[in-house]
DNA sequence: CATGAATGAGAGTTCATTCAT
DNA sequence: AATGAATGAACTCTCATTCAT
């Protein structure tokens, strides 16, 4: 219940302007929390159409008539539930990045970080690149925001790098862009990648490409390094 | 009529394995053609689930009941619609290919004809992603295989630069996917890319990138003479 | 309200198998009955198919939607009202015997009660003639079973006819069907029979023919000196 | 092609008053023997409202739009298929009696051949039982006037065995009633009865009961002779 | 606040019938 | 006379949403 996960999750839910009937925050805190947590799986594994309000509600332990208190509409569950999934992944990365200064170290990490939490989630990131549309216009740009909270993760770091001489004069919104696309396409093709790789090779043969093509020649030579000391760690 | 992307829209329609009530093989051809241009354009508007059928019959010029004498269900016209779609993407590649030999520039062309036709019809590369777990599973392996047709296009070039030596000992199926992201990235991250950058500017920097990422010296040095000579070209 | 018709057709409803999506017991026996109230009447004047849903709800006073919280599909609801028409034949019958103890006499009224309430609701007989096929093998048994009930009844009594040395050695199996299609036939050449006979008659002279058909010298004894009496308290 | 059914089937088809756009007669006949036998094959099996007059187009071997000049609506293709078998029934039996002068012996034949005819056409009698009514009220009477003409033939029978002083003093038209109505129950109970008898055994203990119900002391001599004789035959 | 039965508009699909060829 | 593609009304069934309790 501690975990920074949830407590994001919630946070996500109380900033939504999908306004409850019910008063009490705290409540309306926990029982949205329920709700999303049922809908994320209902409409990851069978899609938003195929997934009746009546299952999530059976599903979240409450009655047709609860979910209404809480959600105006089919659509603002689906808009809680997406954005509870992309709030996860903006707190995951920070959480990698404690601690961890070195910005070639800190670029690694969050991609690396990245991967891992949308690996932990597949469905739920495929459910975000099919349903968005689903969403009233409106809803459909709060989403967007979110994602772009992730990017702006991502951005800093490779920014830092461009900054601390690690990558060369490329444009660091077309890097970043490529670096999350990287990681989004773990879950959007993972039917056809994990037939000849696992997430940690994904990683490393994938970042790597992606790091060489930006790099400096300074830079290839801090990643050289620091590809080194992972192994060394990894296999110690 | 003639158009190549026409032809093979036909073909694609043919080998569908969606059988219809009506024998005449050219009706059927003609009737699907429509079918087909009507559902891409309104599921790739507003969705799959948010498209009647009526509305695809309409618009296409025929009565509701027709449409069932050569679909057998919605599904059936949706996988209509992504085969053409995508099989649209694996005649315009060899196409643009045509009498170019040389193993740099096929790559090059191949990634920016990709683009190309995905930016022409970008609704329609967003629909795949959204709808394609809509349809019943075998018909979903019918979509990732025509998927697959493309991604092989793209692959071969990549392994012939490597044969050639332009590239280095990396994945030639991590490559492959990563460019195929990237053509498919301008139509999911269109709402976001087209602020900063046109489509040859994305195509330049983007490719820029990757084939950086993944260039022998030798490469590296072709590349440059290739980017010269087109610039030359653009300016004359 | 407390007739044992009514209470009979709740049982059947509760013992069907078709399950409601609705919890409280009470209320979905309430509804069934509704429901079946109205599908018999509809169904016995117009047929199953040419009979609507739509129509079946209006007449038992509920929407459309209703009905499918208390029956999953139309055969669902032609399973209900063939089982509620069946199992008051097997409650009438038992209904006629009681306090009744010679056993020329319980074949009688056997016979004459299935008769009587066949008569009372002879579209509903003909019905499950027309419709038992229109239900998917499952149910045709389920119906099939029920028939056997009421079938079991008869046989009864004319065993007991038997071990009383009233009939001869006939097969007791034999005697009993054509006793109960002797009843059925009463609905199901009502168009013809009526012409020449009342029920009263109809009961009389079939049982006649059937029972002389099928006595022991004894029997037929008993069975003169039956009508008889029944003659004297149908006089008085 | 000379077979008396045959013949039967197609005098019926033309006294049916099914007006056809078609004026050639000979045409219209076949035609229509096309269409009712494969009207009679599929809605006995699948039932009338199951099947489509586009199957039963493809079944007779001809266009959807050709059954339409021999009939003028599926109902019309329902009646002459239940019109086409119940006058091979009374086609039947005349046969069955053809140089048979004793009443007894002709009684027993009738009702053999009633049996057999049925029998072999088990399905087509159900389908009669089902589907009758879901002919407008004018084509009901014409099957129900068909259905007269058999039980004539069976009633003739019982007069004639009357006269002759073989049977007592009761109502012909009910005697009648229980012969066809026994007939028909061969195909109505068949799922019941086929587990504990052949038709040869049905027969048998059927007319037994029903004739001893109905005969004279000079009729159960006359039919214990009878029975002897048909011992004999069988056991040579 | 919570419930869950009730609603009814709307969707996909079928098929008897027509009619241009 | 024959064809078979086209039609569209009509049907069954679903489900987001409401509201009396």
């Amino acid at each position: 219940m501690s975990r920074p996960g949830r407590k994001s999750r919630g946070r996500a839910i109380d900033n939504t302007n999908v306004r409850a009937q019910v008063s009490d925050v705290t409540l309306v805190q926990q029982r949205r929390e329920q709700i999303v947590e049922a809908a994320v799986e209902l409409f990851s594994k069978q899609g938003f159409y195929r997934t009746t309000v009546q299952e999530v509600a059976a599903r979240a332990g409450m009655s047709t008539g609860s979910i209404y208190h809480y959600a105006r509409t089919k659509e603002d569950i689906l808009l809680l539930a997406l954005l509870s999934v992309l709030h996860s992944y903006a707190t995951e990365i920070p959480h990698a990045l404690e601690g961890v200064t070195d910005p070639m170290e800190r670029l690694w990490r969050a991609v690396g970080a990245y991967c891992k939490v949308i690996d932990s989630r597949r469905a739920a990131t495929v459910l975000a690149y099919r349903s968005t549309k689903s969403l009233p216009r409106k809803q459909q740009e709060m989403v967007k925001d979110a994602e772009l909270e992730t990017n702006t993760l991502i951005a800093d770091c490779v920014a830092d790098c461009r900054s601390a001489g690690l990558i060369r004069d490329v444009d660091v919104a077309m890097a970043t862009h490529l670096f999350v696309m990287f990681a989004h396409s773990w879950a959007l093709k993972h039917w056809r990648l994990q037939e000849s790789m696992s997430r940690a090779e994904f990683l490393r043969d994938g970042f790597d490409i992606l790091f060489t093509g930006i790099a400096t020649p300074a830079g290839l030579e801090k990643y050289a390094g620091l590809m080194k000391s992972l192994e060394k760690a990894g296999a110690a």
